[in-house]
DNA sequence: AGTGTATGAATGAACG
DNA sequence: CGTTCATTCATACACT
C-alpha cells in the first residue's frame, strides 16, 4: 500500500519559508527536529518531510524563471 | 493575474525532439542553459521551461504507447 | 457549451 | 548536492 505523500498546510509552508528566508537554508538534524515539532501544531509531519522540503527548496530556488 | 504558460513554437519542439531522440533525455543544468539559448532564436523561453519539457517528455514516453 | 486529451507546471520523495 | 522519478494540478486546445 502506497503511503500518501505529505501535503504541507499553508501555515506549515509559511513557517518553513520564514525559516528558509531567515538564512537557515540547510538546518542540521536537531534543528529539523525542532522545526518538525513546531509544524506538527498544524498537521502530521515527519523529520524526513522537513529534510526533503529544505533540500528541494534550496535546489529549486535556482532554476526558477 | 496568472502568468501565461509557455507555448513552444514548432521550431522549438523540432529542436527539443531532435535532442531528445539523440539520446539526451535528461540534460543537466548547463546543457539546459545551452538549449534554452538555442531555442530563444524562435521565441522567449526560460531554463525552467526546458527543464520541465524534458522531464515531461521522458516521463510520458514511458507510460503511453 | 461541455467534455476529453495533451501538455506545461509544480513538488514530495528519493537516487548516485 | 545535482539529478531523477512519481504523481498531481492547471490549462490550452480538439472535437462533437
Amino acid at each position: 500500500e502506497p503511503k500518501p505523500r505529505w501535503n504541507p498546510k499553508p501555515d506549515q509552508i509559511r513557517i518553513l519559508e520564514a525559516i528558509f528566508n531567515s538564512g537557515m537554508v540547510n538546518p542540521p538534524r536537531d534543528e529539523i527536529r525542532k522545526i518538525r515539532v513546531q509544524l506538527q501544531e498544524y498537521g502530521q509531519v515527519g523529520d524526513a518531510n522537513v529534510f526533503y522540503w529544505f533540500q528541494n527548496r534550496k535546489s529549486r530556488s535556482k532554476h526558477r524563471l
